[in-house]
DNA sequence: GCCGTTTTCGGCCCGACTGTTTTCAGTCG
């Protein structure tokens, strides 16, 4: 086993063993564990195992030391399948519901026998809940709302796990040797937060091979429908995806009607109409009379020429349309005046300002996240830990915070990476808009990201003004996951988000596009607008550990879908231009 | 379960908020 899930395993243990009611000291000693073993290298475990000097580690004693070993070398450990199987499963899904915790969870199971959601939803369906001590009526309530958002989210999927669900079919599709051409289309394709459900578009020269293929994936955990040209098909995660299989010359139709959005079709469709043509999912032909049903018979027939969306959008006299922007928010007019921007692309990311080692919550060591952005080809890779005031993510304490700049500073100066390795914070906004660091030490960092992690039950009025005063610091660079939203969990904290980018743009403030799939924060909808007044983003994937990098594609997402191009995002500019930048601002 | 030492047990431990209470327990980040 590797380090990581190692300590996943370790961190598994602290929650089973709070779930039965341990000393909750053991529990942190395990959490304690985990979180020590995270912080150093992979090797290092390797030659602490192999030397026996596990305990040598400050967190690791006697016990924890035989079991890290014992899955280091054997991939398992005994005392924790016995755990396991000491719990009832359903109690680790009840800690999911907002406001359940360890000792609630016991007096529900000790006290009313309820060991699942489904027992719980029965239990304040009958007021059994509100009954027990400690426990009310609110608490009732909100448990059932709890419930029933959790189902309403469930229902809708984060990109980054449908995509990563997504790629595997669409090539396992083109290698089919029946399928000419195969795309996902929806929601997905147009990178949006969150997806319904999968669509797969697919040409193909003999229908049943593919169906076949696609109903026997591995994972499906049921085929809700199929037929002739379509197949629908359910995951173990509940993730839905259907199956189209259409002949070539409708393939780039279909495509682009089940790319959706509803609104842009809607529109496109009125434009068609305009210039005599009727365009549906089987073709483009001319409105007169019944033309997509004749189309669908075949009688007349799509436009052959046809091969492409970009001879799609071609033939309705606009310039291509990038799937991200088929929101029906004005894309169709700017792109008949061919004012389309050039969209941001994956590869202009040059580096970015928001991320975490080892020394705060993160998962790897400094060493470790630089090796993995330069392995990203990046010029440049900021480290912004947290401040001392979370102390949950274990923030860095200003004589810690000044040892990392010092071995930031070293690490540099060796040369041993091609990246250079800038050095910042994630700064707590405190509760009164000041910030967790004093001016002194937060100028002798290259860039300061302020972000706020605590008190996010604050009113609108209260919550704008806190980030208002942050962003007029001189020494705010940027401003980090602006409405603290988590898809699908959490909705964002009270805030108006018009006013904190005006203060942002008053203060030549960066306001940042938090990457990661849970976040996407700042969302899309408000940078279009943003951009076009003059504030800028950054890209910053929020990572946590080497492979949380990767998630600036997410965000590069989303800034397509805020129109955003190369030029609005900071995290494209070469390395030369952002040191001058900040320096700029640092001396102001 | 770890740590440290006044060497083998006692301490470990952040602060706001909520909902339950009538002074606090539990959850959360």
């Amino acid at each position: 086993m590797t380090k990581n899930e190692i300590a996943d395993v370790l961190s598994e243990i602290a929650t089973l063993l709070e779930l039965k009611g341990e000393n909750p000291f053991k529990v942190r000693a395990y959490q304690a564990g985990s979180r020590a073993l995270e912080a150093i290298e992979e090797s290092e475990l390797a030659r602490l195992i192999a030397g026996e000097e596990l305990k040598s580690m400050k967190g690791i004693g006697d016990a924890l030391a035989q079991k890290i070993t014992e899955l280091h070398t054997t991939g398992g450990l005994v005392f924790f399948e016995k755990l396991k199987a000491s719990v009832e499963p359903g109690l680790v899904d009840l800690l999911q519901i907002p406001g359940l915790g360890p000792k609630k969870i016991r007096a529900l199971h000790d006290r009313l026998g309820i060991a699942d959601l489904a027992a719980l939803t029965r239990a304040c369906q009958d007021g059994r809940v509100a009954e027990l001590d400690g426990f009310g009526a609110k608490t009732q309530e909100k448990l059932l709302a709890g419930i029933k958002n959790r189902e309403a989210y469930g229902r809708r999927h984060r990109w980054w796990d449908a995509a990563e669900i997504a790629g595997p079919i669409v090539a396992g599709l083109r290698q089919l040797p029946q399928v000419r051409r195969a795309e996902a289309a929806g929601s997905l394709r147009r990178g949006m937060e969150t997806v319904g459900d999968l669509d797969f578009i697919v040409a193909a020269t003999d229908v049943a091979p593919v169906v076949g293929w696609f109903v026997g994936m591995a994972g499906v955990k049921e085929v809700t429908a199929q037929g002739e040209t379509k197949a629908s098909v359910r995951f173990e995660s509940g993730l839905q995806a259907d199956l189209r299989i259409v002949p070539e010359e409708q393939f780039v139709f279909a495509l682009h009607h089940f790319t959706g959005s509803k609104d842009h079709n809607v529109q496109l469709r009125q434009r068609a109409l305009a210039r005599g043509l009727s365009l549906s999912e089987w073709g483009l032909v001319p409105a007169e009379g019944e033309g997509t049903v004749k189309a669908k018979a075949g009688a007349g027939g799509p436009r052959t020429d046809v091969r492409t969306e970009a001879e799609l959008f071609a033939a309705l006299g606009l310039r291509f349309i990038p799937p991200e922007l088929r929101e029906g928010l004005g894309e169709i007019e700017t792109a008949e005046q061919g004012e389309l921007p050039r969209l941001i692309e994956a590869g202009d990311l040059r580096g970015a300002f928001h991320n975490h080692t080892t020394a705060s919550d993160g998962r790897n060591t400094l060493a470790e996240m630089t090796a993995a952005a330069a392995a990203l080809g990046w010029e440049y890779l900021g480290i912004a830990d947290h401040s001392k005031s979370s102390f949950q993510a274990n923030g860095l304490s200003e004589e810690r915070l000044l040892q990392q700049v010092a071995d930031i500073r070293a690490l540099n100066a060796s040369r041993r990476f091609a990246t250079q390795v800038l050095a910042g914070t994630e700064c707590d906004i405190l509760v009164d808009g000041r910030l967790d660091f004093d001016d002194a030490l937060l100028a002798q960092l290259d860039y300061v990201v302020v972000s706020v992690h605590s008190s996010f039950s604050q009113d609108e009025a209260a919550m704008t003004a806190r980030l208002v005063r942050a962003l007029e610091h001189p020494r705010t660079t940027m401003l980090g996951h602006l409405t603290g939203r988590l898809l699908l969990r959490r909705e964002g904290y009270r805030v108006d988000v018009g006013r904190v980018i005006d203060a942002a743009i008053a203060n030549g403030v960066v306001i940042e596009l938090n990457a990661n799939p849970w976040r996407l924060d700042l969302d899309w909808r408000h940078w279009r607008k943003a951009a076009e007044r003059g504030l800028v983003c950054a890209i910053n994937p929020d990572a946590h550990e080497t492979e949380g990098l990767q998630h600036v594609r997410a965000g590069v997402n989303a800034a397509r879908k805020g129109w955003l191009t190369r030029e609005n995002v900071m995290t494209t500019w070469p390395l030369a231009r952002v040191e001058q930048w900040l320096h700029r601002r640092a001396g102001r």
